[in-house]
Order: C-alpha cells, then structure tokens, then sequence
DNA sequence: AGTTGTGAACACTTTCACAGCT
DNA sequence: AGCTGTGAAAGTGTTCACAACT
C-alpha cells in the first residue's frame, strides 16, 4: 500500500471542511480551482492529493461538492464516532471539548482525568473529573479512544506509557516534550511554544523564511 | 540570503529545550548523538541543521552546552521580550499564558481583546479584558506585538485585517480556518481539529502511514 | 471550452559517508 | 579515537504540462 503523506492529510481535511460549507450553501460542484483558492493551495495539489483516492470528478465539470463530502469524511474515518479521552483538566482540554467541530465531527468526551485532588470529582462540561488512577480500570480495550494530552511535560511520558499499556493507540500531545511510542500508536503533537518561537525567529531573522506562509 | 526550512527553526526551538535542561543539570558538552536522541531525531539532522548558523561543536568534543544555548537563544530571537496580544478571552489564550515556558521564553501577555460584552472588563490572569474596539487605539506601531487569534473562525479574518493594518506582523492562528495576510506578515496556524482528524485517518486506514512518527 | 487525472520535472529535505579537526 | 561539518546521494513532496474526457 502507497505511503500518504502527513501534509495531504491535512489538506484533506481542510477541503472537508470548505466542501461542508460550499454543501450547506447548495452548491453542486466545485472545481479544483475553487477549492484550491478557498484552502490557500493550488488547483494541481488538490487534484493530486483528490487523485490519491480515486476519481471523484468530472473533467470539464469538477467535483461534485455533495458526494465529495461524503468520501473524504469515509476516507478521514469520519462516519463513525471516536470516544476522546482528556488527560488533565486544564485549559486545553477544555478548549478542545468546548469548540463546536470537535462534536460535529464525531469526537465525544468519554472521560477526563487529572491528579489534582482539587479538581478530581468536580463537574467539567458533562462529565466528572476522574482520579488518573482510574485510567486503566476504566479502559475497555475492544474500545480504546484517542487521547489527548494535555498535562505538562513533567511524568507525560510515563502518562503515555500507561496510556498504551490500557490499549490507546491513537494520542494527541500538547505537553511541551518529546514524547516516545511504540510503532503501532499513532502519535501527534502540538506545541505552541515551538509555534511561538518560529515567530520570534521570523521577526528576527527577516529573509531567512518565506514570510507570508501559513 | 539563503532559505531555511520551518522544520528547521522548528527542531532548533527543540534543541533548545533540551540544552536548557542539561545546562541545568551542569552539562558541559553534549554530542550530536545526545542531542539526537533526546530530540527524536537523528545526529546528522542536529549537525546540518546546526551548521547552518555556524561552527558550534569541536570535533572529538561535541557542542559545549551553555554555550550553544545561547546561540540558539539569540538565533531563535528570544533574547529579547516579545509582547503578545491575546484576540480572545477563551480556554485557548488563557492555555497559553497559564503556561510556565511562555514567560521564561520572553513571552508577556501585553493585553487580551474579546467581543463578548460579558468578558469585556474582567480580570484575566493579570491584565483586564479590553474591547475589541479597542485594539487599533491600544496598539503602539513601533513596538507591534505578536498575536494570538483565538476566536471562532467566523470572523476570524476581519480581525487579521485589522491587525495587520494595526501594524502586527505576526500571528499565531488557533481559528480553525484559512487566514491570509500580506507577505510581510507572518502567519502560524495551529488547527487542533485537523490534528485530531489525521489520528481518525490513521486509526482508519493503518498502513496508509507509517505509524508511530511524531 | 473547460476541467480532471497523472507521469515527468522540479524543488526541497533528509540521510549518508567521509575528510578534517581536536 | 571521537565527533563535527559538509558535499553528494537518496528520498519525499510539489508543480508542470498535457492527454483524456465531458
């Protein structure tokens, strides 16, 4: 099976999302060039990265928009809903849990955990604190969801090593270190203070980068 | 001027971390080996990437840890205090001014803007929320502070457009949509969404990627 | 005429491998 | 002997350009 790269599926979720748009507005098609100045991409990626998959347009046509949701959100595993787990209630958790496209496109809440004595047992959202020790009792493994990461790097690897000991095999990392699995977990990370500083060295360093990119 | 690479600037904000840390324990020199491995990347990544600033290291030795530390502080900009300004007094900025490495990295929260007539004139953190209306009048174009957009992607543009007019020439974009801004401007995008949709694809479709990768 | 799908060209990034310094 | 610095090679991702189709 050909490799994907990471940036296409990135993209592909990006269309998704002005494909949805261009949907609920009732449009029927939308040519790659459409697409490609809605995403801030180019026309020839778009049908490269569309390509991967199949043949979902018409030449002299384009895409029809409807139907092209509906395999990019099969092809993103979309149909189906992915139980989260937060790990830390903190801020970022919550951000995550409150924005409105993490519900819509199927990810729910199927529990939070922290250490903090504080914090354990208080309501967060629609769910209850859990003590972190409760983790793998808690854990189904015929069910196991993503995690998200959201504790500070301090005791986050070892969080992780439970983590895929219970049987996640998907997590989303916004601890501020490097994080190490085994090569059947997927892992992702997030590191706002990595972003923070590519800004700083930008404004520093004019002419070294590209400026204007996304 | 030759163009260096974002994954660059991005590894070197890593270096960084960990130098920091050995540079605490006492370290005096650390390998490119060492380096590696606490990176997650490979030696003749640190060295390339490295080289490209100057000769750091001693052949035989390594590269003397306090010593590069500064280097990559100073390289990376972060010499200096960065004012931020925080469009949205939601979870996602108060993530970020919570976090501890956002000050020791020169970063100080300057001011933080939100619509909400509810939220408008509240303490957060240490500053009081201001209006949105608020922001060009506020806004000093000599000292042009980096900003946070952390508000729904509705909108989310108009609020750049300001900015930039305003004299920001950077951003770091939480809004979950497509930003464009002038080429002087420099534009991150952080979407937590898409991060989340690239483990459903990869839960998917195994095989498509290779799996473990940061 | 308009737009897709795609092999080939190009550009960029990483890895290799080794000369050269300590 | 050990480790850096780097040109060359390999690998990966993007853009081009055009044949094929509606």
């Amino acid at each position: 099976m050909k490799r994907i790269a990471d940036s296409t599926v990135r993209r592909l979720s990006m269309y998704l999302r002005y494909l949805e748009d261009l949907d609920t507005r009732g449009q029927q098609t939308a040519s790659s060039d459409e697409l490609a100045h809605l995403c801030g991409t180019t026309p020839a990626q778009v049908r490269k990265d569309l390509s991967f998959f199949g043949s979902f347009g018409k030449r002299g046509l384009g895409y029809p928009v409807h139907e092209l949701t509906a395999h990019l959100r099969e092809i993103l595993g979309l149909q189906r809903e992915w139980k989260v787990l937060i790990i830390g209630a903190g801020k970022i958790g919550a951000a995550l849990a409150n924005y409105r496209g993490f519900r819509q496109r199927g990810f729910t809440v199927a529990g939070v955990y922290d250490n903090d004595p504080n914090k354990v047992g208080q309501p967060w959202g629609e769910a209850i604190v859990r003590p972190m020790d409760a983790l793998e009792a808690d854990l189904n493994r015929d069910d196991a969801p993503i995690a998200v990461l959201a504790i500070p790097a301090e005791g986050a690897q070892a969080v992780v090593d439970r983590l895929v000991k219970a049987g996640v095999r998907a997590i989303l990392n916004f601890a501020p270190t490097q994080i190490t699995v085994p090569p059947h977990v997927n892992l992702k990370s997030v590191n706002m203070a990595m972003e923070l500083e590519g800004l700083s060295f930008a404004l520093t360093n004019p002419g070294y980068l590209d400026e204007g990119a996304a």
